[in-house]
DNA sequence: TTCCATTGCTACATTTATCGTAGCAATACG
DNA sequence: CGTATTGCTACGATAAATGTAGCAATGGAA
């Protein structure tokens, strides 16, 4: 029943096992989630920056996004502005790398 | 702030770019896409049994999920029935294994 | 100073996705 | 026959995302 109640720091979304692997799959299945990270992969972006490279997604979904992104600790907003990853995000995006060129032979 | 990353997108949901990253990441980001290429990583599971395995999911996006899936290669319906991994898609469960290790130093 | 562009971020009504429950036809066993 | 699976679907209820508009704050130019 309860999905996301009322708090603010967020159980994610269908994780109610505990076990880090679910909450993770939960917080990249989420819409926008694993190309945000993408985006982010060689340099930060102003929130307008991403919203461009991620073809005019919504600055709702983004921001909640971001939030979320900051709060798992993958994202952070610089002092001179704009989202750039942190040093475990950079991490959990060369988890990712790989599926670049998975990607490519998958196309075939 | 320049745009450094700023030309590089276009295409969403549904793979519009024909850049095959943007759609696998599209379809890796719809919900228990991730999770059910997880469930499937050791074992072949019946669509019950993945239901079961996926938190009592609902079986209209998992039976939506499944087609996606198939279509994709990484995933087919067995001839004794039950859900199991492609050779692809296999392959493609193998490059985010890396996420398991992560995310149990992520949870800390 | 005033003007204006940009930053991160939010409101809100509309559309889309997912949930939750129920149930179908087909198959297999006793 | 009954019953217990299988994969799969219908459909109303609920949650999430979209698209548009706009806010307060900051930083230059003029």
């Amino acid at each position: 029943m309860s999905k996301q109640a009322g708090s603010k720091s967020r159980g994610v979304r269908g994780s109610r096992t505990g076990r880090p692997i679910m909450a993770l799959l939960d917080l990249l299945g989420q819409r926008w989630c694993l190309r945000i990270l993408w985006e982010l992969r060689d340099a930060p972006l102003t929130s307008r920056a991403l919203r461009t490279a991620c073809d005019e997604a919504s600055p709702t979904v983004l921001q909640a996004r971001l939030t979320e992104l900051r709060e798992a600790g993958f994202v952070e907003l610089g002092e001179a502005g704009g989202y750039g990853l942190t040093p475990l995000g950079r991490e959990l995006c060369e988890t990712f790398m790989p599926l670049h060129r998975f990607a490519e032979r998958w196309k075939k």
